[in-house]
DNA sequence: CGATAATCGAGACGGTACGTCTAGTCTTAGT
DNA sequence: ACTAAGACTAGACGTACCGTCTCGATTATCG
């Protein structure tokens, strides 16, 4: 959610093992519009692309006033965000190996960028972010962090085990693997996600591995 | 010149081997306007972002009347693309060794993506470039298409040496190196482009090396 | 009360002639409420004009919720009708002379369109009475009909006593009345309400005087 | 016209006799349409009240987008002005006696309220009038005081030859005759402004005549 | 006294209109 | 034919109200 000032209702745990839910005065945000719209911004963004998914269209499609919308979000691009990126955490990959690590995360980042909303929006979204600072706050802190922190984690078991080398950069890699995602399934369009990511999985684990 | 589809002047060859300049009538255009148009284009770029470099703020800015930019360039988009873009190839390497004529090319592009005006104008572009396929084309083989010919004539130098493994993917390369130059500077927004373009050639040039 | 299409309490007649008050479950709409929406609504007409007196803000300067509004009024013009005309009929003049008891009905009626609220409210609402019949039937029955009555009765014994002209018609004294102050007060801004009351009784009193 | 800030075209006197129009670069506005919005102005105003004629509507009628109405006036009042209001003066009455001069005036009066568009206009730029200061200046000079100026001018001229009162006030005699005319045909609906016309301009007659 | 039902403040909801802004086309008048 | 200026249609933007609705809490009446 964009805002999530004020949120609808709260989870209060009760005397013994209860929980309950407790609401504010007044009738409650309906989630189900909330999931509609961004179903129906998803379908928009495939069908008309970024600049033709207007939110008059979205309220239109939708079946909802244009105030409902602006209630939830503040501009274009934050619902688009919505829309695409997940608001769950990436599962955890377990006890695995770094090539199957590394793998997961990339193949992860094609199949989130490969998604037929997330081409048309992605680009657009870019642009958005960059003058809207809370739209990129809300990208790094949300999207970016955990990537980097994940990635981060793997490549210090890695260095310490002897297996990566002690001088590769996080962010060059998270550079190398978000960027290359984006252009290769938003601007060059390619197909196969998963056979993109599999070649780039290859070449970066070469290129950071030790020896 | 973005379009061409009026020329003002056409090369016609005559008779023999001589080759003349016809004109039409009336003024021709003034390339002295198309400069100050892109120069504004850049300037406003930087000062206010892609979505607030308006045509209207443009001709204003420039000093120029609206239809006179409608006359060079069909959208915003293929305005900010000769904003940015460099029609000029860009120069040979010569006779060098594989990781210096890596090193340069992802140095170019870090440069090219580097520019204030372009870590505005392409995610931008971008996100155009969805919508539009003759800007899609023209950003296809004016810039990709030749760097991507590049690229490979030095993989296959490298393969027939022994020097790059015979795997490697010439469009995964193209998409880390692109992508990665634009997630780092358009993104996030990096300042130091050079940095991040020897990290990256390091991490590339490894991925890439045979043994 | 505007509407009482709803009534909290109402009346119902019994078995014999006893009347009985029938009385809802729940608690009774409080009065005290109606008098601060009406107090509110006067008092925004005069800060704010007609416009500016939206339902809304009414609610929010009275303490109210809307639907409380709603319960009440229709519409905003119904409650402008109740924030400016007094729901008592005009006292009875007693026993005077013609110009004494025309001089009383004309300064009665530049008094009641001289109020603050009243030169804000009565023209918008004289706006809104043209789309809304059921106002305009509380408009003739409840204000123009009596003071059309207590004026036909006036010219009716000044004409049977020989000192009114037959040919006088009420309809055109009472419009040059109600229409001269309104377009006084409400157009003109016009701020002695009294001493333009007393040019206009002199002038309508040669008027209708017969000789 | 509302504006008329920058007129599109200005007459010139040159040195002689001859008279120049002396033009602005750039295309003129076009004056038809200006004839068309307020002719669809006029048809909304019966068919659909003041309320019900939205710019928006009044745009999409006249087959004109909403900027090129905003281009002309400022705000719906504006519009409905210059849509009710001739903008020529009252024709010149010539030499003609007292009464007949007054019973012009006054059938001129009901004849322009009685106007259909007038009838559901008026109201609502009454209630606009009183918190647009430009519109009410507009309103004061180009319709109040010309026909002000007119009474007076009567009045004068009856003072001098004996056959109107001295204490005659000439802005009560206005109220009356706006105001009557007004509440009769804009309030109380009344059919025929002819007759209406006739039986008040013998009761003021009576009024401001001496003896 | 407990069930019932209407009140109240709060605010979400689908609509509609507002007034502004931009895009891209077309027209005018001057060079 | 070009230029600057700007009118034009079309349509998106984000805001403000409207009138209806639902919610949860409160409170007076009646069984």
């Amino acid at each position: 959610m964009a805002d999530g000032e004020v949120p609808t209702s709260t989870r209060v745990t009760g005397g013994g093992t209860r929980t309950r839910a407790v609401h504010r005065l007044g009738p409650q945000r309906n989630p189900e519009i909330d999931r509609t719209i961004l179903e129906t911004t998803r379908t928009l963004l495939v069908e008309r692309g970024y600049e033709g998914t207007s939110i008059d269209a979205i309220a239109t499609e939708a079946g909802v006033g244009r105030p409902t919308i602006y209630r939830r979000w503040r501009t274009k691009a934050h619902i688009v965000h919505d829309a695409i990126y997940p608001s769950i955490e990436p599962a955890d990959t377990g006890p695995a190996d770094l090539p199957t690590r590394i793998g997961l995360l990339v193949s992860g980042a094609f199949a989130l960028f490969g998604q037929p909303a997330a081409r048309s929006g992605v680009p657009g979204l870019m642009a958005a972010t960059r003058s809207d600072q809370e739209l990129r706050q809300r990208l790094v802190t949300e999207q970016l962090d955990p990537v980097r922190a994940a990635l981060r984690h793997m490549l210090d078991e890695g260095i310490a085990t002897g297996k990566v080398r002690a001088d590769v950069d996080v962010d060059t890699l998270l550079d190398a693997i978000a960027g290359a995602a984006i252009f290769a399934l938003g601007v060059r369009d390619e197909a196969d996600a998963e056979e993109r990511a599999a070649a780039l999985t290859a070449l970066l684990l070469r290129g950071i591995t030790a020896r």
